[in-house]
DNA sequence: ATGGGCACCTGGCTGC
DNA sequence: TGCAGCCAGGTGCCCA
């Protein structure tokens, strides 16, 4: 499900709620994860104090007094907080009890979400230590995005998508960005000129601060740790709207493949 | 190095 | 109504 915007509403929305509380208890209903909880994980975090939440890419890091937790939320995660007592739902594969009474807790119907511990910094875990600049950040620019297109034969969209390339892009960003770019996804990355690939950078970084404003895009079962959804759906110009008139030209949006993931592009706006 | 394809998993929808 | 087949916000890993 989640994209950044997804991940960075998520942030938001557990910070007040877990920084600075104490975990009493972890529990884990479900290690059968994308990587398997780790059987000792109550171990590690009961009578930690969180001592803070961030994001880098689509991991959250729960910073503790010592160690930390990275979570991921796959395709299909979320992660509420909620009362600790409140009923058991199918698919709620942990808990993070709080000494406030509340607790944080993991619902994944496809289990493609993780949960790893670390004793060490987070950014240095293995998952984590070379990932790309982050799309919102200065060092992802026109000339970054330039540098990294050079010589490049893929489609440009599956650059952007590419994690050693750019973090926290995904399906629907991707598509979303280069129709205000106006690029065709399937132009091979190293013949699109530097001015086009600094605005696809600008529509990249506005896309995605737009996305997070209105709380990410619900597309069917993502919801924020208060269980609301994210509005920036309706904002969407193709993802999901193949043959239906594109909203500038009303030429009717294309949908086609790309490495197994569906691409959708307006064939008269974007070249 | 680069690119392509597969795997992991459940659930919802479509079409026969 | 039932069921097979396909599709879905990700990404690590293996192969050529």
């Amino acid at each position: 499900m989640p994209e950044l915007p997804e991940v960075e509403t998520t942030r938001r929305g557990i910070e007040p709620a877990t920084a600075g509380r104490r975990i009493i208890a972890a529990v884990v209903r479900e290690p059968r994860l994308r990587w398997p909880v780790p059987a000792d994980l109550g171990a590690h975090v009961a009578n930690r104090r969180i001592s803070a939440v961030r994001r880098r890419a689509k991991y959250l890091l729960l910073v503790l007094d010592e160690g930390a937790l990275i979570v991921h939320l796959g395709m299909s995660g979320s992660l509420r907080v909620l009362p600790a007592a409140t009923p058991v739902l199918r698919h709620d594969h942990f808990d993070l009890v709080l000494d406030s009474g509340q607790c944080l807790r993991f619902n994944d119907p496809r289990r493609f979400g993780s949960l790893h511990y670390t004793a060490d910094d987070p950014l240095e875990h293995p998952l984590l230590r070379r990932l790309a600049p982050e799309p919102l950040e200065a060092a992802f620019d026109g000339t970054y995005l330039a540098r990294a297109a050079r010589g490049r034969g893929v489609a440009i969209k599956q650059l952007l998508m590419n994690a050693a390339v750019v973090v926290g892009v995904g399906n629907i960003y991707a598509n979303e960005a280069l129709f205000r770019a106006r690029i065709d996804p399937r132009r091979p990355a190293g013949r699109i000129s530097p001015a086009r690939l600094d605005r696809l950078c600008t529509a990249v970084k506005d896309v995605l601060s737009e996305a997070i404003v209105a709380g990410g895009t619900t597309l069917r079962d993502y919801v924020d740790p208060t269980g609301m959804p994210g509005y920036f759906r309706q904002r969407l110009y193709v993802y999901e709207r193949a043959g239906e008139p594109c909203r500038l030209c009303r030429t009717p949006i294309r949908q086609i493949r790309q490495g197994q993931r569906s691409t959708y592009y307006c064939p008269a706006c974007q070249r």
